[in-house]
DNA sequence: AAGAAAATTTAGGGTTAACTAAATTATATT
DNA sequence: AATATAATTTAGTTAACCCTAAATTTTCTT
């Protein structure tokens, strides 16, 4: 199944399945930025993977990409390869929320299946990570989750924190500061209508919060 | 300290360091064969460490290699890694002590310093691996350890198993099944002059092995 | 010490995955 | 519909690591 398929190869797939669970087909410079290399690196590699035997994602010049179920099965195992680590990080090495992503990075590229196995079996095979983010299953399917994020809510509303982004470790450390925790409840408290900040109530902690940060807090109203 | 390196480098000097315990300088021959290229992809690689600012080795053509300081620091701290992550495989994974080494020959290049404090704390500070190998320590000095290898002994002589080399799992398999692991007590019965087979008594076993086998036994004469 | 055998290096290539700069195509504005 | 701007692709390079085949150097044998 996984002959070929270099770290670089497994990081654009994998990049690829984020940004087209937002938008149907990913551009080329939108995974340029992700990826952090040049435009033009990526449309030589898009070019590669849809070439591939079996193509891992279907091009068209100047209209992006999408994966093609191949693609997006190696895009699933990466990440449930991440997210398994980051929480294996967190319950067996006792690192913080905001110090798994990093070591899971490098890691997930180079673990065996059996590894994997081992690593779902002795967490009691886990449905999410430490941030909440949904851990695809062995048959490769991501279960559902909300995909409200919080700058979706109203005045007064209240919600549960399902999941956060994990890639901003400072961000993570401080939503870990005022309880905003997978799980934690909150309730809004007030909406400026020209900034779109949003001040929350979060157990005993009054915190506003920009549009940058609300956008990468998913949550479940109550 | 560790910027440019790759893990290809890695590997190079972690070889080059385990067969200089053997012979002072390393032949080209000796690494590729230990590294699985050809002796030209050598040579080139030799001429980049040793032009390497700092030096990671001192070259002398048609002569070998010796690491230098530096190169040997680098060398300790993969095999660090790859002896705790033996280690932290088998106590926390559950994972057998013939499965541990392929799985630690990818991960040593890719953990963090962070990731090795914390494994090594959690297994308290260990000084062997599941094989008996001495882990170095973070100051990066190898513990001293027997060199006598099973090939050496008498008829008659006793001894106690300290090591045995990790990287053919079936062997491992095999003298797991024997009992001949480290710790474990030995009784050389016979030793036939014209073949150096060994007859062996383990335990309630009787055990007959190789020249090949016996040189990757070491073990402490009691 | 000469010649044969073994070890090593040189020379010339190939692949992967990145880069920059210039050219092209698509989209948005007026 | 023309033009400006943004997005994308092409062309030409670079660096790391590997290869094979041929040439050279060292070591071994007689």
């Amino acid at each position: 199944m996984r002959e070929n398929l270099t770290h670089a190869i497994e990081d654009y797939l994998k990049i690829i399945f984020e940004l087209t669970l937002e938008q149907p087909r990913a551009s080329t410079n939108a995974i340029a930025e992700r990826m952090g290399v040049a435009p033009a690196s990526v449309t030589g590699m898009l070019k590669r993977l849809a070439a591939n035997e079996p193509p891992l994602l279907e091009y068209r010049k100047h209209h992006g990409v999408e994966l093609t179920p191949a693609g997006r099965q190696v895009a699933l195992e990466i990440i449930r390869h991440h997210r398994l680590l980051e929480l294996f990080l967190h319950e067996t090495l006792g690192y913080g929320w905001d110090e798994v992503h990093g070591e899971a990075d490098r890691l997930e590229h180079v673990i065996s299946e059996e590894m994997e196995e081992r690593i779902a079996q002795r967490l009691g095979e886990p449905q999410v990570d430490p941030h909440g983010q949904p851990i695809p299953t062995r048959e490769l399917i991501l279960p559902p989750h909300s995909t409200l994020s919080l700058d979706q809510l109203q005045s007064g509303q209240s919600a549960r924190v399902e999941r956060v982004e994990d890639d901003d470790a400072d961000l993570l450390r401080y939503l870990y500061s005022v309880g905003l925790v997978p799980r934690a409840e909150l309730t809004v408290l007030e909406r400026s209508c020209f900034d779109d900040n949003l001040s929350l109530q979060v157990g005993a902690h009054v915190v506003v919060l920009g549009p940058r940060v609300t956008r990468q807090i998913y949550v479940e109203v109550l």
